[in-house]
Formats: C-alpha cells, sequence, structure tokens
DNA sequence: AGAACTAGACTGACCAGTCAGTCTTTGCTA
DNA sequence: TAGCAAAGACTGACTGGTCAGTCTAGTTCT
C-alpha cells in the first residue's frame, strides 16, 4: 500500500521534473512570453492533456520554474551562512558563490527580466522575490556586523551595505545581461566588491 | 509654400506627441504587454486609423516611447558633462542627477522591466541601450581619470569603478523597484556612493 | 472494474492590424 | 473667385491568425 502510493508519487516527480525541465528549455530558448503550451508539450514527449494533468496552466509552470531557480539562490545563500572566516573573507565568498551561481544559471540571463517584469503583475512572484531579499539581507546584515564587532569594518549602517553589495550585484549582471561585449562580468564583480571592501574596511 | 508645409509638420507632430502621451499613460498603467492598441485609441481620443497613419505599429508606439525617455537620460548625462568641481564633487552630482530623473520617471517604474525583456528580442531596443551605456561609460571614466589626475583618487582601472558606479545604480534601482518598502532608494543611492567614495578617494 | 493517465482535435476569446470608405484641406483652373 | 479634383487625414467595423485551455475517447495499470 505504502509502495503503490511511493511509486505513484515518484512517478508524479518524475513527470514533473519531465515538463519543467523541457518547459526551462524552451522559455530560455525562446522567451516566456513567445512560448507556447504546445512547444513544450513537444519538448517534454508528453502530451497536451497530461501538461495539463499536472499543471494547471502555464502561469502554473513558470511559477515552479521560478521556484526552482530561487531553490538553487536559497541554497546558495545558505553555503553563504556556513562560510568560515573574516568577513572581509564571507564577502569575497558571496562573490564566488555569485559567479558560481550565475554561470549555472547562463541558459535562464535572457528571460530573468520577464521574471522581473512579471512579478510587477504577479502577487505570487513578488512574493518569492520579497523573500529572497528579506533573507539575503539578514545574512548579509549579519556579515556586516561581525566585521564591524570585530573592529575589521567601519561603523557604516550595516543595511546600507548590504544592500549596496546586493545593488552591486544585481546592477553587474545587468549591464551585462545588456551588452556582454562591453562588461566583463566576473572581473566586474570582483572588482566592485574590492572598491567596497576598501572603503569599508578600518584604515590601519 | 513653406508656410503649408510648415502647417503639415506640425499637425503631425502634435498628433504624434498626442499619441505617444496617450500610449505613455496606459503603458504606465497596464504595462507593455496588457495595453491593447484599443486602449491607446481610446486614452488619444482618435481613432484606429489614425493610430495607423502615424505609427506602423504598436512596437513602433513603444520604440518612440523608448527613444522619449532615452532622450531625456541622454540629456541628463550632458548635465553631468557640464557639471563642474572636483571629481568627488560630479560624482555626488551624478547621483543627484540620477534620483531627479527617477523621480520624474516614477510612473514608468513599472515597465521598466518590460524594455529589459524587450531589449533581449529586439535589435533596435538593444541599440539604444548599448549606446546609453557607451556614452555613460565614456563620460564617467573621464571624471575617474580626472580624479586620479589630480590625485584625488586612487589608481583604480576607469572603467571598473564606471561600470561598479552604474551598477550600483541601476541595482539600487532593481531592489527598490520589487520591494519600494523594504528599500529607501535616494538613502540608499546616497550612501552607497558614498561607501565607494571613501574607497576611491586616497587616504588623508 | 475502475482509477490514473494520455492523446490531440477542438473551441472560443482575443487582438493587432487592415481596408473601404468619408471628411477636410489645399491647389488649380476657367 | 467659384468650383472642382486630388491628396491627405481620419474612421471603425471587420478579418484572420493565434493560442491557452477543454473535452472526449481512449489506454494502461492494479
Amino acid at each position: 500500500m505504502a509502495k503503490k502510493e511511493t511509486r505513484k508519487e515518484e512517478l508524479t516527480e518524475v513527470r514533473r521534473n519531465q515538463i519543467l525541465d523541457a518547459a526551462g528549455n524552451v522559455f530560455a530558448e525562446k522567451g516566456l512570453q513567445k512560448t507556447r503550451m504546445d512547444d513544450i508539450v513537444h519538448e517534454s514527449g508528453l502530451s497536451k492533456g497530461a501538461l495539463y494533468w499536472y499543471f494547471k496552466s502555464k502561469d502554473d509552470i513558470i511559477l515552479a520554474i521560478l521556484r526552482r531557480i530561487f531553490d538553487g539562490e536559497f541554497r546558495m545563500l545558505s553555503d553563504l551562512v556556513e562560510a568560515q572566516g573574516t568577513a572581509e573573507d564571507r564577502l569575497r565568498k558571496f562573490i564566488d558563490l555569485v559567479i558560481r551561481d550565475l554561470r549555472s544559471l547562463t541558459s535562464f540571463n535572457a528571460i530573468t527580466y520577464e521574471f522581473y517584469a512579471l512579478a510587477f503583475r504577479s502577487k505570487s512572484i513578488r512574493k518569492i522575490f520579497r523573500a529572497y531579499l528579506e533573507e539575503y539581507l539578514r545574512i548579509m546584515q549579519s556579515i556586516i556586523e561581525q566585521g564591524i564587532r570585530d573592529g575589521e569594518f567601519r561603523d557604516y549602517d550595516s543595511k546600507d551595505i548590504a544592500v549596496a553589495i546586493g545593488a552591486l550585484s544585481e546592477g553587474t549582471l545587468l549591464l551585462y545581461a545588456y551588452d556582454p561585449d562591453a562588461i566583463d562580468m566576473e572581473q566586474q564583480l570582483r572588482s566592485g566588491i574590492e572598491i567596497l571592501l576598501s572603503g569599508l574596511k578600518k584604515p590601519n
């Protein structure tokens, strides 16, 4: 009995992933807007009926994809929590994590801003973004505060710094997105954090 | 003869502006995607035929609106060129200009990311964005170089700094856009530039 | 048997853009 | 300068294509 349930749940899981993988590919290639349900049907190797058996709408699929992406982002944040060392080390570590993360998401670069645009129209998407921002700020502020407490950093407002670092990362990604030839994203992220750090650190 | 031509051209100008104003309002309210041509027709007080007399498509209208917005942005950059003072003063002035500019564009906040998303699908939109980025970098780098030359700033790479400042501004706007309650944009822009400046300036 | 699932043809709302025709202004001719 | 034709400006009902989502008739598994 339990076994049957498990097998059923497993299949459900497999099918949902199969659909989300397919949708991810097609979205990354054509954009959210231009992707037709039939494209996802085709790419997934299933039928339209099956798609609507597992997801109730296109928006539902988009939301599930976004949740998947943000699962990765939250995992990145928890890696940051676990990172050891001085506050300075941990901020550099954050940039390393961002770079690693962006590399794994390159295919989604082109639809990032479609997601942002959707956030303005969809409460549930906005909720995900805000939860992430909140968690990010919480963790980053605690790192900054560690640095201030240990006498490493000047006594700036920790939220200001946390927002600045987040803005720097997001902004670099944005500039890179619209002109990848003009912007070397990795190098730029690293030099950006160095400049911030040299303003942040206490002169000694 | 010349007069006749002038009157005709004036009418064209008036009508195109009438349509763009209407489109701007409706776009700001409903988003680019959700706005119907009939909405613009209604808001403008003209007919559908008239719209298509002056613009060849919805995309054409969107492009014209974007050009209008970027005209303002380029004007902001030329104000920056004319700003006097030390490099430090001029960087603060840049932030003031950004703030002023954003205030005048608040109604477009919600569609900014629709424009970004479009830039991935439209070559002409991408071209506008890139031209702006290029001009921004040119001007910002010249300010940074002034600061380095005058012994005000440390000898960082001027492009790195210019990109970092641009990223900081864009990124702050992005974070603000998705959670205006969590982010005080103006204060954040100002404190962001102060941190960068303190890393940028030569000690003592 | 019947629940879970699949197939894909079909429906209907939607909407950018068109078009055939009307009104208005201008330029020209007798 | 009245009268007229052509060009230019404008109208809105209509079209044609698109596409998310539905439905019915199955099939497979237990």
